[in-house]
RNA sequence: GGGCGCAUAGCUCAGUUGGUUCAGAGCACCUGGUUUACACCCAGGGGGUCGGGGGUUCGAAUCCCUCUGCGCCCACCA
């Protein structure tokens, strides 16, 4: 801005309400052309935070909201503190979730992925991209987030992809990754497999069919129950308990599957429970976990009855072609109609859905790649709950952590999808182990040539692994990977800003990120990836409902923004969300943080249409001062209690109080000279400073509305901006000024308290009398005058007549009344007070006549009690010869 | 089924090793207030037997037991 520009600014009138949209924009772009968010490696500390990429295809909600508010005070606190503050944003491909909304595109289209070669496919895919990546991040710029944009990445740019593949050759050729033939979780609609993360149980009103199997050469019937008829056609055994008398008959005899009329035998096996049911289980091992142990366990047949989208395939016979959920039902009819259903009973129980697609899943049997986490846990386990090298905010994480990390199974890592990294796997035959990894297709070839001893091998002979790697696979490199960590293990950037500092994110992906973000750490660099991790809680209507499209609850972020300006809903979202717990959402919060702003933008105008003379200071002005400094700094230390702990809420509560009670109900109105009178130079000064000091801790939290004012208080340079100014330190205060100013704001509130009983408007001057017992300091008279419309405050030496009176500790102060007051209301009042201390001295001297506490409670208690009575003791007399005067 | 956590004012939550400052904060509510930064404001005020019951202790919101009601995570019972 030039100078001139500046002084038209200046000469303009400042209006009277905070402008936050006109304001932002200017703010944001300003701080972008001077580059305060671009970190490069110097020889500060860093302080370095990786965003948790949300999916490239996104749009902003209010769980986004909260995540980089928080982020963005860490960030920009730490750049106040003189740290090398570095923010790295970018997105994530979300395999699954974009695959599937971009197959649906297709599908409006009249296109079938099934008919596109990936390369096809990845064209319309990157095409979505292009044309709604990274929307969020510029949503996230009106939300003010400081990141480093020059730093952004994607997790399928060229160079993050090469780390992840670079990552999936070295661990399998550690050994750690492998190709297994398991039951895994097939998602039929997105038609690719799950991790078991991915599977989310819900709790389903089904059916418990109750079946009868014939047997074979025999009149007899077995009696089995199921939740799922259709899976009969599957069957490969009837299993039930060798402790089980009432089947002890059916021993080594064979069963005969209705409709199908397939011979199956009867094996025996103590998984059964005798008390479910019927004691009695069919075994369709290729469609369940538990019967697929069991199968591998007897040799059972493996009979597949669905189709990949989970219709039922030839041996479904007459269903063939029909859904899973279709035929559950038609099946369920004809077993009725032909006397093998004997009952159905309502049954509830847990069903595996899809996280991203909500489908059931179907347990499925098929060659997947896989990662062995056990031995990767061990450090990852250690870090957290033994050497503490990283916490977890708020602590009860742990707890989860701990278990799931000691329970950890192997992590499924294929998908059936184009939108990803293709798998480095070559197959060169048809044998199970007839594949080579390698980066390159040339590579494989060299490699296929050793593995097989066939020389004569060509390119042509080679097809790639079809599948892509889990999404999850590419973010759990993300500390490392936006550094190039991983191809330059050794580049100066991840020198410098590895391992990261803080970690904001929600527990929801505990286990799919954070846990696997310090094990890929610990694997690939022997380092955490960082050292703190703070997890937000989930952002829910005033009714506790979770925020969603569906319900239609959730507020659209960017309106938010425009209605209370994004300084007030940083505040607002802000100011009741603890750690780890949920947060309430209501746009009064968003309000409140709104006139919060107003009430800084008045305070500014205040101060900023003070005429400055050169006058003497007053006392009230010098005390006031003083007083204001010895409290912030006792705030600051507060605020920085609450910074340590993670206790964003508090910290702003904190600054919140300090800013609106502390700095204008008292300060202001306290040093405030009379309607246009000037102010002296020393006082308006001190009241800049102080403002500016202000502004300072207020700055993570609402950087425009703090910005502006800063800028607008004095023409700054560049280099003078708030933003990369310094955060205030801590110094040594005087304590006995703050206890003075508690009795002062007690006697002022005495007198407000007297004036609005007694209708005794504040711009009418009364007379204060003082009956004085406390060594309190009288530095504050004038201040007591100020804030009280004090004519004249004199001390006297006996109670006075006629007069208003009240008391702070046992001092006693009397306001000349003057019509004739009403002495019975007074004297009732008195010996109310009366009453009220006597009560108290007793309690006290109670607790002090019991030998067991006197010798039992620390020194320091026995004493504060002794003293409370002592000046009970004080009051007691001063009302009752108040009352005997009045009497 | 296993594990973890929560219950404090109308609402959202603080409350550290039991004891100065323990019953608090913000919002909401009630009363009064418009020339003099701000009605997106100022001043004053009411409101809780700390979920129920029992115990330990000189002393419990805080420690122990138990009951009730919620929430979350994990788990292959058809």
């Amino acid at each position: 801005m030039s100078t001139n520009n500046q002084k038209l600014f200046l000469s303009m009138p400042i209006p009277p309400k905070y402008d936050a949209l006109a304001v932002e924009n200017k703010w944001y772009d300003y701080w972008m052309t001077n580059k305060y968010f671009h970190s490069i490696p110097d020889n500060r500390e860093p302080y370095t935070i990786v965003i948790p990429p949300p999916n490239v295809t996104g749009i902003l909600h209010m769980g986004h909201m909260l995540n980089n508010t928080i982020q963005d005070v860490l960030v920009r606190r730490a750049r106040l503190k003189g740290k090398n503050a570095c923010w790295v944003p970018g997105t994530d491909h979300a395999s699954i979730a974009t695959e599937a909304k971009v197959v649906a595109r297709l599908k409006e289209q009249g296109i079938n992925k099934n008919d596109l070669s990936r390369a096809e496919f990845m064209k319309y895919a990157w095409d979505w991209t292009d044309e709604f990546g990274g929307v969020i991040l510029q949503q996230l710029k009106k939300l003010g987030c400081s990141c480093d944009w020059d730093r952004t990445k994607f997790t399928l740019n060229d160079d993050m992809s090469e780390s992840v593949i670079k990552v999936f050759i070295d661990l399998f050729n550690k050994g750690l990754i492998y190709r297994g033939f398991r039951m895994v979780n097939w998602d039929p609609q997105a038609q690719t497999t799950l991790s078991d993360e991915e599977v989310i149980f819900e709790e389903r009103l089904g059916n418990l069919y109750y079946l009868n199997y014939k047997i074979q050469d025999s009149d007899e019937v077995i009696t089995i129950a199921t939740t799922r008829p259709e899976t009969i056609l599957g069957d490969a055994a009837i299993c039930i308990n060798p402790n089980d008398e009432r089947h002890t008959h059916l021993k080594g005899k064979k069963a005969i599957v209705p409709l199908c009329g397939r011979i199956i035998p009867i094996i025996e096996d103590d998984y059964v429970d005798i008390e479910f049911g019927t004691g009695c289980l069919k075994v369709t091992p290729a469609h369940d976990q538990n019967d697929k142990v069991l199968g591998d366990k007897h040799q059972l047949e493996v009979i597949e009855i669905f189709n990949l989208d989970a219709t039922l395939n030839s041996f479904g016979m007459h269903y063939e072609g029909q859904d899973r959920f279709v035929v559950r039902k038609k099946i369920a009819k004809e077993l009725e109609t032909k006397g093998y259903l004997i009952k159905t009973e309502e049954y509830l129980h847990k069903v595996g859905t899809s996280e991203r697609t909500k489908e059931v899943i179907e347990p499925r049997l098929s060659d997947q790649w896989f990662l062995k986490m056990e031995t990767l846990a061990k450090p990852a386990i250690k870090a957290v709950l033994e050497d503490q090298s990283i916490n977890l905010f708020p602590k009860k994480f742990e707890n989860t952590y701990r278990h799931w990390m000691e329970n950890i199974r192997d992590w499924n890592i294929s998908r059936q999808l184009f939108w990803g990294q293709q798998i480095p796997a070559y197959y060169y035959g048809d044998g199970k182990d007839d594949f080579v990894v390698s980066n390159s297709i040339e590579g494989a070839l060299e490699l296929a040539k050793n593995k097989s001893g066939n020389l004569g091998l060509l390119i042509s002979d080679l097809t790639q692994d079809k599948d892509v790697l889990d999404t999850w696979f590419s973010s759990w490199l993300w500390p490392m990977s936006v550094f190039d960590g991983i191809r330059n293990p050794e580049n100066e950037d991840i020198k410098y800003y590895y391992p990261t500092n803080d970690l904001v994110t929600g527990p929801d992906i505990l286990f799919f990120w954070v846990a696997r973000m310090i094990v890929a750490g610990y694997e690939l660099k022997d380092q955490k990836p960082f050292t703190n991790v703070y997890f937000t809680g989930l952002v829910r209507d005033k009714q506790r409902r979770k925020m969603s499209k569906s319900l239609g609850n959730s507020p659209d972020a960017l309106k938010l923004i425009e209605d209370f300006g994004a300084d007030g809903v940083r505040v607002g979202l802000l100011l009741s969300s603890a750690a780890g717990n949920d947060l309430m959402f209501d746009e009064a919060l968003c309000q409140q943080g709104k006139a919060f702003g107003n009430k800084i933008w008045n305070a500014f105008r205040l101060i900023d249409g003070w005429k400055v003379a050169e006058i003497p200071q007053p006392e009230y002005a010098a005390t006031a001062t003083d007083w204001y400094q010895a409290k912030f700094q006792k705030t600051l230390v507060e605020i920085e209690d609450h910074f340590s702990k993670y206790r964003l809420s508090d910290a702003l509560m904190t600054t919140y109080k300090l800013i609106w009670d502390d700095f204008c109900s008292w300060l202001l109105e306290m040093v405030k000279p009379a309607y246009e009178a000037p102010i002296d130079k020393k006082t308006y000064d001190s009241v800049v400073s102080i403002l500016e000091s202000n502004l300072k801790i207020l700055h993570p939290f609402m950087p425009f509305l703090t910005e502006e004012i800063w800028q607008t208080l004095e023409k700054r340079t560049p280099k003078q901006a708030l933003i990369i100014s310094s955060w205030p330190e801590i110094k040594s205060y005087d304590h006995s000024i703050l206890e003075g100013f508690e009795f002062t704001s007690e006697v002022v509130s005495g007198i407000r308290s007297i004036r609005k009983e007694k209708n005794i408007a504040f711009k009418n001057p009364i007379d204060l009398l003082v009956l004085n017992n406390e060594s309190q300091v009288k530095n504050f008279d004038s201040v007591i005058s100020k804030l009280g419309n004090i004519t004249s405050l004199t001390y006297t030496t006996t109670s006075v007549d006629n007069a208003l009176s009240f008391r702070v500790k046992s001092n006693e102060y009397f306001i000349p009344a003057n019509d004739a007051i009403d002495v019975e209301a007074e004297i009732l009042k008195l010996e109310d007070e009366l009453k009220y201390t006597e009560g108290f001295l007793k309690s006290v001297r109670k607790k002090l006549s019991n030998e067991r506490f006197v010798s039992g409670a620390p020194e320091q208690v026995v004493a504060s009690e002794k003293k409370k009575d002592a000046d009970a003791v004080a009051k007691i007399e001063t009302l009752k010869a108040s009352l005997i005067n009045l009497k």
